[in-house]
DNA sequence: CTTGACCTTCCCGTGACTGGAACCCCCACT
DNA sequence: AGTGGGGGTTCCAGTCACGGGAAGGTCAAG
């Protein structure tokens, strides 16, 4: 299977399993004319890492990601660990998000939105009490 | 006052505040030796910045929103515009790692996490159904 | 006079790609 | 035999908002 069909069916583009390739997170045989040749279990990795990546794993964690899933000796714990300090970083993104959100939400609501200047959003973003 | 201090008085990192002098987002004043000089009104729009960027807003929309801020004939409807699609982003990027975190959140739990190699995490990123 | 804390510029690296240039390969059509 | 188009290849540059570190100038204290 070519790049192209190989993008089709993971849904990632062509662009991105190149990278993959360079970092070494897949490896490809080589066609004579020089085209990558991906065999099932590439696309099979290519599918995993686009979902580990959906996750918001980073790359790095997809690495450890596969090595696990490609290792019949893993410990699960293994495997959660990794997988739990993800969830905490999510987590940790997530209540700064909301904090953001309720910040900002309250502003956009006390703002009237018309054509005077007087506005609570910079009003607050400069400090003003 | 030199960038050590303005730093200080910021919260600032002083490599972020030479930063934003290179994208023109501050314009301090230089000493015979070389040094940056910081007036009060330097200080104030980095706080205006230290501000906005902590509640999420991309250095193009603190151009903008600086702008405005200076802008004695502004109207608060461009400003709310501004705040409002980011506040959209916001929301949007929340809900993801929502999705994330709940996907995830069931994942992990149902992870044993133990010696074995079972592993419902690695099977659904393998994507076994 | 030296030490050490400042300050300066400059360049490289980050993460995970994306865009684009310049070029090669293969098949179909005229 | 040429040509066109749709693959593929490499490599380089850019993204965003800085951070690290080198090499060197400046200043106040001891």
């Amino acid at each position: 299977m070519n790049i192209g069909d190989v993008s089709t069916q993971t849904g990632l583009p062509a662009k991105t399993i190149r990278y993959y390739e360079d970092i070494g997170l897949v490896k490809p045989l080589r066609d004579d004319n020089g085209y990558r040749v991906f065999r099932s279990q590439d696309v099979h990795k290519l599918n995993f890492l686009g979902r580990a990546r959906a996750l918001g794993f980073t790359i790095e964690d997809c690495r450890t990601l596969m090595a696990l899933y490609e290792d019949e000796t893993r410990a699960s714990a293994d495997v959660k660990k990794v997988a739990r300090a993800h969830l905490a970083q999510i987590e940790a993104k997530i209540a700064d998000l909301n904090a953001m959100r309720d910040t900002l939400g309250h502003l956009v609501e006390a703002c009237a939105g018309d054509d005077r200047p007087d506005c609570p959003i910079l009003q607050d973003l400069g400090g003003e009490p």
